[in-house]
DNA sequence: GTGAAAGCGCTAACAG
DNA sequence: CTGTTAGCGCTTTCAC
């Protein structure tokens, strides 16, 4: 291949640039470029010409800082192997494009320091943040929701906390799925969770706790919510004597799944198996996975709409939004079996 | 709840707020905030604590200028609910903040033009980008080379631009895969592919195509690589009469894996099935996915590699970086059925 | 309709 | 070791 090497390092044309190559000021070529009518058309179209053989772009930050801001919302997620996630942001994306805001995705280690940090730093950049099942401690939250730019919560409910959040009732719908098991027979289960640190972990335990009222008793382990993890806490959810496992996420119950054929334990006949999140692949995965169906896509256009109204410079609103998710029962979930 | 409503819109602090505040200079509160040792201890303390009670946080965009550079890196990728990129960026990431880069991730729709926008775009607030499975068109491309900034190429290789490429080589992967299934006995294979407009879609099928000198006929059609689309692309494959079908990646091979399990179709008795790029998920989805390993961690770092060596203003390397991808044959395929 | 000039918040010489 | 000053590239009054 040839190597076209005239790649000369040429600096970046700015305004003055174009300004001096069209013989006008840059005061102009700024106006043309950010599309304000007040300019004779020939001569936007002349500087426009020049702008474009020049490969002119105006800089992000310069713009940025002029306008005191730069359009943009960051998104701070977990995991970007989640594909859950992927639908909120993307919902997000079409709300925010529609103004004129780009997105702008960071993701961390999952170590609420690193968490924290990365919000912090991202939010130097961006006009508003929006935190998915954040892990952040309070003192942290209380510290963004102190910035005078706009934070919001989504899968985490803080109390004490400044900030809007927008949460899928996991407790409720964690119920109803243990209500489930229950009315299948099930007396027993092992609950295979995620991070002790994420809020979405402690309100799906505590909902399973709260089923021993109805008869299930249950003990957990915690993970790390990914294939692999499930995969490795099946052998401990199987020692536990349970007919049920529940899992913290599909991914989760996925490993979970698999390992249970490798053991030739078979579901739902020897062993009940649930999810939580309805990813795409639950009703692929054989044979197909009980889980809980998170509305993402209200959860994306609530979180972009609680960001755009602060944007707006409209009051807070203290009310959390809360959601509510459905149970769907599939394959992977059936009558207990008896010892 | 209780709301702490004085989220009062103080402005934000600026280096001056803190400045007058501590009684110094700007410049003193900017050597402190950006770690420069020569500062007295106990001043530097002082200015810190002025620093956090105002909650201050130095402007990204006010930086980015003065600096010329926000020390962050952009990634465009076009579908951020495909885990397989994911752990391309994690490797980048891990590169990059060693050496104090951000990462900063857009998706896009898919589209082309979508896509060189979302390029453009980012381009003014990045120091450098990587495009992550292009499908910008060549003088989309070219525009790219011609600017300042250092762009890399991940998963596509376009003769004839000027900018570091890394690709895996996808065709003699998909060759070997083909060996395999002509060793099986198949004679006959349906592709259910990817998008037109990729080009790991194109030297996929071209691989494919090749392999009809060894016996192998194939048909192809194009899906836009998800689950649900293998999922939809089934019947067609079957129609086909092949005793293999071949798919653009893992996502669409779990896809054909779970509708031919509903029409009761055996695999791999019936059909064999293979996928690409080795997902987590593969080897647990069952009956396990023979697929092609592309080296994620490698490809991360390369990526990562060329943008610095650009960065540090090191001359463009023109050769492409190849990166060699592995067979793994796990349940889904086996001798072809004797028709 | 267009230009001159000031300033967004920060950093980097350059003095002292 | 610390303050003064001059920009980084863009937008935006305010005159003309």
């Amino acid at each position: 291949m040839i190597s076209h090497g005239n790649r000369m390092p040429v600096a970046r044309p700015t305004v003055r640039t174009v300004a001096d190559a069209a013989g006008v000021s840059t005061a102009t070529v700024s106006r043309v470029m950010s599309g304000v009518a007040t300019v004779d058309p020939a001569l936007a179209e002349r500087v426009r010409q020049v702008a474009n053989e020049l490969g002119y772009r105006p800089s992000g930050a310069a713009r940025g800082l002029a306008l005191g801001s730069q359009r943009s919302l960051g998104v701070v997620m977990p995991d970007l192997a989640n594909a859950h996630f992927h639908y909120i942001v993307k919902q997000m994306h079409s709300g925010a494009s529609e103004h004129g805001y780009r997105i702008l995705i960071a993701d961390h280690s999952g170590d609420p320091e690193d968490e924290l940090a990365t919000a912090r730093d991202l939010l130097g950049y961006v006009d508003g943040l929006v935190l998915l099942s954040s892990r952040i401690r309070v003192e942290g939250l209380r510290w963004l929701a102190r910035q005078s730019r706009p934070v919001v919560l989504v899968n985490r409910l803080a109390p004490g906390v400044d900030l809007p959040m927008i949460v899928v009732d996991s407790f409720h719908a964690m119920l109803e799925l243990c209500s489930h098991l229950v009315q299948l027979g099930h007396r027993r289960a092992a609950y295979v969770g995620g991070s002790a640190l994420a809020w979405q972990n402690l309100e799906r335990w505590r909902a399973i706790e709260a089923s021993g009222a109805f008869g299930l008793a249950a003990t957990q382990m915690n993970s790390d919510g990914t294939v692999n993890a499930g995969y490795a806490a099946t052998e401990w959810a199987l020692d536990q004597e349970a007919t049920a496992i529940v899992c913290f996420n599909d991914l989760t119950a996925f490993g979970v799944l698999s390992r249970l054929r490798e053991l030739g334990v078979d579901v739902p006949g020897d062993v009940s198996v649930t999810g939580f999140d309805d990813l795409d692949l639950a009703r692929h995965f054989p044979p197909g996975l009980t889980t809980v169906r998170i509305p993402r896509g209200p959860l994306g256009d609530a979180a972009w709409d609680r960001v755009h109204a602060l944007l707006a410079g409209e009051p807070a609103d203290p009310e959390p939004t809360l959601l509510h998710a459905e149970v769907i029962v599939r394959g992977s979930t059936g009558p207990a079996r008896s010892n």
